[in-house]
RNA sequence: GCCGACAUAGCUUAGUUGGUGGAGCGGUGGACUGUUAAUCCACAGGUCGCAGGUUCGAGUCCUGCUGUCGGCGCCA
């Protein structure tokens, strides 16, 4: 046990003396620390008390831990001073962590303390519990609007944390299969998709793009690293306004040579599987006071995922009454009515050529077909991969791009991948932020980003 | 781009057929307590989003504007 040395209130450490923090809450509730003396930085989350004792709870990265304050322990200034701490106050206070039984189990008994940033009276804390009472769930404009106050509270911290995580297991996934990390420019001159969707910005006078895709860079090198990856923004401006969208989204790509549909698709599969059993090691806790069922996540990380031709999706949904003609685009409202017959997420396959950009190869059995495939997560998640195999070889592109209208002059380095030694390859781009929203069980894409971007807002 | 809702204290909200806007949380002061979303008493805090209109009188009815939220299309 540490000599127990009076730590009275005082002016900070302003010398550059270090203030580095040793002692973690999340360690005192463990146990580690039963008896011992130790020094907890963190923030005021709750307080109340009487003239005599005072209970504060407070909070660091890693937890909340009561403690307790008696003025006969502490002394009178250091007693008025803790207890004026209002919430979110940020402190420091050393004492004897006590193992009880109430219902907290740890504690605190402080022996002395010290306020290290105050909160003014005359602005208290924005986020009080009426305004989180009424986001767990939902968010509010008041909270969106005060979202650098927002994420210091438990919902959104447990969100951030799974956040990391998520994108811990794809850096992990790729790695570990000898896949190059390689980034690729975010300001560009073309689009991937249709032009409609580009962010314009001004560039000395030239007119540049934010990108929306990682993907046809990673074309260029994929004859130099054969398996790359990358995590990166992505940029789409579009009025979307529903729970599945942002106009600056996370973008988990890769993209492999010597590849095709069937080995693109069977590592997304085993990208999301990796991702789902991440979770359930690293972050059950933080899933389960989210109020997620880990059944379901155990099911994502253990199931295999079935595959479904968009001849056979048309089918299904035919039978079940639903208008939809062949050649038409799926959209999320059928998606929504063929995720019911699944509890996992599941391939679509093999679009129509003409539903699809001129990037994906045509089916050389059939070329009414293209070798593509989006995954859909269940429970009204939507799609969380689209890839397929790419058009490889410089007459089929050049093809596939008058077919469309599209000009080659912005492409001409795309096509030149296919001049120089083309080959078959492939791959797929998932939306981490709603791989995020789905496997926490979200109710918005939004609660899993710490500063959303959308349509109507771009602050905080 | 389209459709639908909403806007009252710092926050969450009540507000009846139009008749002087209340409460809980948060804040301040006090009482009290091994409390735990503590409790109790008191106080402060409102251009009822903005601009018009109807009316003796508008938070309430009408019109326009602004902002936000939800959904569709599009996609990851």
């Amino acid at each position: 046990m540490l000599a127990r040395q009076p730590y009275t209130s005082g002016p900070l450490r302003h010398s550059g003396e270090p203030m580095t923090k040793e002692f973690w809450i999340g360690d005192v509730l463990s146990g580690k620390y039963d008896s011992s003396e130790v020094e907890l930085c963190g923030w005021v989350h709750r307080t109340r008390g009487s003239k005599k004792i005072r209970f504060l709870v407070l909070r660091d990265s890693t937890g909340t831990l009561q403690c307790v304050i008696k003025r006969e322990i502490v002394g009178d200034e250091c007693f008025e001073s803790l207890s004026n701490a209002l919430i979110e106050s940020s402190i420091r206070v050393k004492g004897i962590v006590k193992n009880t039984d109430r219902e907290h189990g740890h504690e605190l008994v402080v022996e002395s303390g010290i306020v290290i940033g105050h909160v003014n009276p005359e602005n208290p804390f924005p986020i009080t519990e009426s305004a989180m009472s009424e986001a767990d769930g939902g968010e509010t404009e008041f909270l969106l609007d005060n979202r650098h106050l927002y994420l210091r509270t438990g919902r959104m911290t447990k969100m951030l944390k799974i956040r990391s995580t998520v994108f811990g297991a794809v850096h992990s996934y790729f790695r570990d299969r000898e896949f190059i990390e390689y980034q690729a420019p975010n300001f560009v001159a073309g689009a991937v998709e249709g032009g409609s969707t580009l962010f314009e910005v001004p560039y000395f006078g030239k007119k540049a793009y934010l990108t929306q895709s990682w993907q046809l860079y990673a074309e260029a090198a994929m004859p130099a690293l054969e398996r790359l990856y990358t995590i990166a923004p992505s940029f789409r401006a579009e009025k979307s306004r529903t729970r599945r969208h942002l106009t600056e989204f996370w973008h988990a790509e890769m993209e492999i040579a010597w590849g095709g549909n069937v080995e693109v698709m069977n590592h997304g599969e085993a990208l999301v599987r990796s991702i789902a059993g991440t979770l359930l090691e690293e972050r059950e806790g933080e899933l389960i006071e989210l109020g997620r069922d880990i059944g379901l996540i155990q099911n994502y990380a253990d199931s295999k995922y079935p595959r479904m031709r968009y001849d056979e999706a048309i089918e299904a949904l035919q039978q079940k009454g639903v208008s939809v003609e062949w050649g038409q685009d799926l959209d999320y409202s059928k998606e929504k009515v063929l995720t019911q017959d699944f509890d996992v997420p599941h391939f679509l396959t093999h679009y129509p050529r003409i539903a699809k950009p001129f990037y994906h190869r045509p089916d050389p059995d059939d070329p009414k077909y293209v070798l593509c495939h989006d995954l859909l997560a269940p429970e009204g998640y939507g799609e969380i991969i689209g890839g397929g195999e790419r058009t490889w070889s410089e007459s089929e592109i050049l093809e596939r791009i008058d077919e469309e209208g599209t000009p080659r002059e912005p492409y001409e380095f795309y096509i030149d991948v296919r001049r120089y030694g083309g080959v078959p390859h492939g791959g797929f781009g998932m939306g981490i932020d709603r791989v995020c929203a789905w496997l926490s069980g979200a109710d918005h894409i939004r609660e899993t980003i710490p500063f959303p971007r959308d349509s109507r807002r771009v602050t905080p």
